[in-house]
RNA sequence: GCCGGGAUAGCUCAGGUGGUAGAGCGCGGCCCUGAAAAGGCCGGCGUCCCCAGUUCAACUCUGGGUCCCGGCA
């Protein structure tokens, strides 16, 4: 008999994090955060984290593992995430995956093509080139290589455009040819996702709740303090590391900090939607402002017992 | 009150010897496999302030209004 892994998915602010605690509680569950930024340590406000009292009372994995100067990636992510699901499963209990980084739970349920990581001095080199030459540059140079690959990829996007060139030359491999050799856990276990949904103008209300509430629980200074050390790219695209950092260096007022921080993550949420609508087999919640967040976890929970 | 400047897409604004108009942002949609809270793509019929005149044709010219913004009183 399969053992039985959970998965929560959902756009930022739609309610995870609440109904996941109350899910875990009644199921006698673990939780495996799949979210690329409350990996970090001392980014508690800006990611809205569960709170230490929460994480004490249903273990969680997966949050406060690095300084905000490393790198994280999906690779890691998929590595440590299966290490959990089977320490968790050997403990007798289930792992329950929550969080809103689509490529990550991707990469983990459906599999991440075995390539060569990220080769930094040689993506400097290219990036250099494109400066010189221009991204057509590379584009053309990726077409010639992985034709397959370059129809894939815009000639704008740059980053793509790299990393495909990234992995020809280190591998002596088309990118194309490798994402087609995944494998993920898809089949090897009782997967059962669970993806909350909400109206587009309760969301977006919920999210400007959410950043106002932010504000009044020091983002501001815990932008600073994160500041003050070396921060690696990836902690860096944290949502509302820039609009904070604007503000901090009085480029503009607090109030425009809110407003670019509210739309930014209006957009983020939208490409989380946009993301998810793709992933199979998700047994979607319809949720609104009414609903109580321990009956949603019950109606999963009785769900999962039948 | 006088003298300038302006009124065009939800917002900020371009524009045109008269042939019914665009950019950025917003907004909407989408793509995505080692930076993913990142990155990329696509989408514009709108009383061109109102009224009258000239004209085959006016958002564009002329006259008269209305409102806004500066300066001077």
């Amino acid at each position: 008999m399969k053992k039985r892994v959970i998965c929560l998915i959902g756009p930022t602010a739609s309610g995870k994090t609440e109904i996941a605690l109350k899910l875990a509680k009644r199921i006698g569950a673990e939780i495996i955060s799949c979210d690329s930024m409350q990996i970090y340590k001392g980014i508690d406000i800006a990611t809205s984290k569960p709170t230490k009292a929460e994480t004490r009372r249903i273990p969680h994995h997966l949050i406060d593992v690095l300084s905000p100067s490393q790198e994280y990636n999906v690779a890691l992510f998929k590595k440590s995430a299966l290490e959990k699901i089977n320490h968790i499963h050997k403990k007798g209990k289930v792992p329950l995956i929550v969080g809103g980084s689509g490529l990550y739970l991707r990469a983990l349920i459906d599999g991440l093509f075995e390539g060569p990581g990220r080769d930094s001095a040689l993506r400097n080199k290219l990036s250099q080139q494109a400066k010189k030459y221009g991204k057509a540059y590379l584009y053309r140079k990726l077409k010639k290589q992985d034709p397959e690959a370059a129809c894939k990829i815009h000639p704008h996007d740059l980053r793509r455009i790299i990393r495909a060139l990234e992995v020809y030359k280190l591998a002596r491999e088309p990118i194309s040819a490798r994402q087609k050799k995944t494998f993920g856990i898809r089949d090897k276990y009782d997967l059962r996702i669970f993806g909350l949904r909400r109206k587009r103008d309760e969301l977006y209300r919920r999210i400007e709740r959410r950043v106002d509430k932010m504000f009044r629980k020091g983002l501001a200074s815990e932008i600073k303090r994160v500041m003050k050390h070396k921060i690696s790219r990836t902690a860096e695209g944290l949502l509302g590391y820039r609009e904070i950092a604007g503000y901090l260096k009085g480029e503009y007022s607090k109030d425009r900090a809110s407003e670019l921080l509210k739309r930014n993550t209006r957009h983020y949420a939208k490409r989380q939607i946009s993301w998810f609508k793709n992933e199979k087999g998700v047994n979607w919640i319809e949720l609104s402002d009414e609903d109580k967040s321990q009956i949603i976890a019950d109606k999963i929970g009785l769900s999962l017992s039948r």
